[in-house]
DNA sequence: CTAATAGTGTCTATTAGACAGTATGTT
DNA sequence: AACATACTGTCTAATAGACACTATTAG
């Protein structure tokens, strides 16, 4: 532990061996609605990536996510948020910590330590001033990011790694064009995501305050990248919303009732 | 970013605004065999935690984590086991990275942040030279710490949080007569150990190489508190061992036979 | 009417919990 | 014999997956 000064006091004695940088960054992910075909379809929709494009070295002219160094004053909380500074009711973010990144070279500069944080947000309340969105769609052996004019792949390994005694699949980043490890940041965030879409209600902070369940299983699908039966989904998610006495209509088929979130207390996990 | 130079290169430039330092804690859990009372009844086992006294200010004459600050040169599992350097074979230790720890005045001196990792140990294989074990129990609003000479009740407090639009219950420490954080690290250490035994094959660091059902059960009911039933246990974990042709004896009733951990790759989750 | 989605009912296979009952050692 | 644990079989309730069926709209 070092022998240094009080904390509000300016004058450091940090050894030089000691001496780490420490940033965030932030995997916000987002599900897009696209256009309908024709008018009875329903949009197709997306699970959707937040980059911002590194103005200058390392990396410069690469894609990134959207972090930074930490200030001594702040917490890693406040700095995603200020990393996160555009227009948005970011009071009511979904700000979870996701991993903290210690690969000796992962900042060729020097050493940098980054811990992740996954945020969900509803990105019509949200304005990406700098960024840019990429619509994130998971294929064999690759995770593949796309937008308009771009398309940047992430190959993916899946392998076995031993922990102790016991032995874990793991998906591994294999080449990425991202700066940094972001291509592993990314992998991470999406995995944690689909894997807590099974046991939490986090999937509430991509829809709208009200939404058809329609919509809501369109999300799941978007996440998990596999259809799902419609009865089975309905059954188990019946006791996380409530319903409302509005319906959507507009489309060719029969209107679909607009429910909420219920955050029961007494049914939290 | 940082405007430095390379990684190699000795002259670093940090703004003082950045300085941060990084540390890692470990929460190292084992399970101890205590005494049986008399020839037929089988050991009492406990849940226990490696603590170490801290020689220093602050916090001198605590009980802490093992732990301390990371070297730029050295990832945080190379630093972890380098504070857990007694004599051990740690090359096949069990080590997960937990939390990592941001607040702004955890440590009074400076702003410090800590990795916390939690490893998994069988204790007859290490020697805790500096450290002490002492047994884990938790009881309604408490996690006690208990040596043969010391009692430290860490009060834990269950309250609901909201992270964007979903509530969660979190506990969280009121009291904690340890070092720094260390009692929120516990807490954060005991919870996802409770939580991955459930989905995992993390308990097999715990046990021997070989041993008994009972055994294998006991170490499962010591770590999540509450008693199991025999005949679901083993439907539950018949798949994740295989019987070896041994017996245990000597105690006054059935011999039981000795399993060992199949690490079927096929059956990974 | 038709295409498309909304919403319900139910059969089946699997699993979790509870518990009774049998087996076999040491003293 | 008696005690303590080892081990097995089975009934039951809850759950997950599959699928068939009905309902309702815009055009």
């Amino acid at each position: 532990m070092p022998e240094t000064v009080a904390y509000t006091n300016n004058t450091f004695a940090i050894k030089q061996e000691n001496r780490i940088l420490v940033a965030v960054d932030a995997v916000i992910f987002s599900v897009s609605a696209e256009a309908a075909q024709n008018y009875r379809r329903v949009e197709d929709q997306r699970l959707e990536l937040l980059l911002i494009k590194r103005p200058n070295a390392p990396y410069e002219g690469k894609w990134a996510l959207p972090g930074g160094l930490v200030k001594a004053g702040e917490t890693f909380e406040e700095s995603v948020r200020r990393m996160m500074k555009e227009k948005a009711d970011l009071g009511n973010i979904y700000l979870e910590q996701l991993y903290t990144f210690d690969n000796l070279y992962r900042d060729p500069r020097m050493r940098v330590i980054s811990c992740a944080y996954l945020s969900l947000i509803d990105r019509s309340k949200y304005l990406a001033e700098q960024g840019k969105w990429f619509s994130l769609v998971q294929k064999a052996g690759l995770i593949r990011l796309e937008s308009d004019d771009e398309q940047i792949d992430i190959k993916i390994q899946k392998s076995v790694s031993k922990n102790g005694r016991i032995k874990n699949k793991t998906f591994t980043v294999k080449e990425s064009p991202l700066a940094f490890d972001h291509g592993s940041i990314i992998l991470d965030g999406l995995l944690r995501l689909r894997n807590k879409l099974e046991y939490t209600d986090i999937a509430f902070n991509l829809t709208k305050d009200t939404f058809t369940l329609g919509d809501l299983q369109r999300i799941y699908e978007t996440i998990l990248g596999t259809p799902l039966m419609a009865a089975d989904f309905r059954r188990r998610i019946h006791n996380k919303i409530e319903s409302t006495s509005q319906y959507a209509r507009g489309r060719g088929h029969r209107p679909s009732q607009l429910f909420k979130y219920k955050g029961d207390l007494n049914k939290v996990p």
